[in-house]
RNA sequence: CGAGGUGUGGCUCAGUUUGGUAGAGCGCCACGUUCGGGACGUGGAGGCCGCAGGUUCAAAUCCUGUCACCUCGACCA
């Protein structure tokens, strides 16, 4: 059988119809079920796994960092949703309230947190005082409901999951450090547990979070050439402290106004991950984050012999800390090989009587179908170094792709032109800084601004729109 | 929110044009034979056709309304 050969009936083919390839994948793979409420999923075991095992890694790291985490209410009232002018503009359109409580109409209704900026600011002015009460470095797991009117499984839902740090500093210096090291972090793990690559760049003015001073944020690519924003870090100023009056003392008794951040991922990054990895044969899940590492497939398990020495491998890599499942089900090899390519599994271990004869196994990765032998003295080494090997050619080819679809522009005609000859993807043209300017190259060309990549480079001395001189390189994309 | 599409056993769908006893494949259950890329045989269970009205002797099918989901746009993590 060719390596490549499509397996999988059920799942549309991704060339066809990248959408419904994508709708197939969370429903077949088992990640999600959808519910009576639009927008929101029910997201199931093999995928919530996904997500825990993103953030056990991500926690890690802010704890490293000096971050606790905490837990906001759920409610805000809209009197403080109100304090930051920007910050309820940006989001009162797509809120969700609550008028009753039982049969009692509220005296004043509550929103369902869209993001928690202004319960931090409410705790920050109450608790900061002094400078020895800086920086407090808060983050907190929750879920946020934004009612969004089209919806997509992880991608756009009404409520989804993610962190949020929040975090206040003495200095501006200070925050904005603080801004720049989460979106490092967050470029670290996409590429090293995701094996996604992602451009570090800054928002344009038009495209910042409501209420910051500058927003940071990770872009990658999909598969189908579309941008999706995995990541953002925010450096909000004063202008939070001042909205909601956090004063604290300094050294000198002076009273001064405290700088803050905030930083976000988001269950997205699943959506991500899919869109970046999977293929046609179903879900291609990173090693770091895979629920199941590697599967064990017994091979003629009736024989003699055969299911203990595949339990017995199972047990080998178990104490190896490695997440190994063993599916001594009924099912014939080959429904397994199957089942197990759609679900993402990044190394399958078959194990039958002439291997056991011979003294190893077969190891076939997910992403290639690379097939090695393995013998079963050197297992657990071996198995590791596949892992590493999975990752590699994950990593390697999500790259080539965002590489081959980036393109240097120099006039709006190159945009549509690359865009149309090489389909959708990043396209790399300079700009004046002028907001005009922005809208139109989106107007005429279906590609927005992305960001404003921190490694900049001189593709043109004058602005792809108006032609005046240009300020900065900007990615621009059509985005999810 | 604008445009389009779809709702029929767990899943994918046929049946709707032209009203007349609810169908298929897959999956599921039992038993047997199989097992190195989605095995096969035999038997079996499972659906008031999204929901609410209406027309009719008779509605999955026609009419009205409503809800949900999918796709494409505008907005957004």
């Amino acid at each position: 059988m060719a390596k490549n050969e499509k397996l999988v009936e059920q799942i549309t083919s991704m060339d066809e119809d990248f959408a419904q390839w994508y709708t197939d994948i969370v429903k077949k793979a088992g990640l999600i079920e959808y519910t009576s409420v639009k927008g929101c999923m029910v997201i199931r075991p093999y995928g919530y796994a996904i997500w825990e095992n993103m953030q056990r890694i991500l926690d890690n790291r802010f704890k490293e960092l000096g971050h606790e985490n905490v837990c906001m209410p759920m409610f805000i009232p809209e009197s403080l949703l109100n304090k930051e002018k920007d910050h309820v503009r940006g989001f009162a359109p797509e809120v969700a309230w609550v008028t009753h409580g039982g049969n009692e109409k509220l005296e004043e209704r509550l929103c369902v947190r869209p993001t928690s900026e202004t319960l931090f600011c409410e705790h920050y002015a109450n608790i900061v005082h002094s400078y020895r009460d800086l920086p407090k470095l808060y983050n907190q797991w929750v879920s946020v409901v934004r009612w969004e009117k089209t919806t997509r499984p992880f991608l756009r839902s009404r409520e989804f999951l993610w962190q949020e740090g929040h975090t206040i500093h003495a200095t501006a210096e200070e925050a904005v450090a603080e801004t720049e090291q989460m979106l490092n972090v967050y470029a670290d793990f996409c590429e090293q547990a995701l094996a996604m690559p992602v451009i570090k760049g800054k928002k344009t003015e038009s495209d910042k979070f409501a209420g910051a001073v500058s927003t940071y944020a990770i872009e990658a690519l999909m598969h189908d050439g579309k941008a999706l924003q995995a990541g953002t870090s925010h450096y909000f100023g004063d202008g939070f402290a001042k909205a909601f009056g956090i004063t604290y003392t300094d050294q000198n008794n002076q009273i001064r106004i405290p700088h803050q951040t905030s930083w976000g991922v988001t269950t997205r990054l699943i959506g991500a991950i899919i869109m970046t990895h999977g293929d046609n044969n179903g879900l291609v899940l990173p090693p770091a984050v895979a629920p199941i590492q590697v599967v064990i497939v017994p091979v003629a398990q009736h024989k003699e012999g055969v299911l203990e020495k595949a339990r017995e491998l199972y047990e080998t890599l178990k104490s190896a800390g490695i997440r190994v499942k063993l599916d001594d089900s009924e099912q014939s090899p080959g429904w397994k090989y199957s089942e197990y390519e759609m679900k993402g599994v990044p190394l399958r271990i078959e194990i039958g009587p002439r291997d056991i004869e011979e003294g190893h196994c077969v190891a076939v990765e997910r992403p290639t179908r690379n097939k090695t032998f393995i013998q079963l003295s050197e297992l657990t080494e071996k198995v590791r170094e596949r892992l590493q090997a999975v990752h590699d050619d994950m990593y390697k080819k999500a790259l080539e792709n965002q590489q081959r679809r980036t393109y240097s522009c120099r006039s709006i005609d190159e945009i549509n032109k690359a865009l149309s000859e090489n389909g959708d993807g990043f396209v790399k043209a300079m700009w004046c800084g002028d907001e005009e300017c922005e809208d139109k190259v989106k107007a005429e060309t279906g590609a927005g601004s992305r960001c404003i990549p921190l490694e900049q480079e001189e593709i043109d001395g004058k602005c792809v729109c108006c032609g005046k001189p240009a300020k900065c390189m900007v990615i621009w994309g059509k985005a999810y």
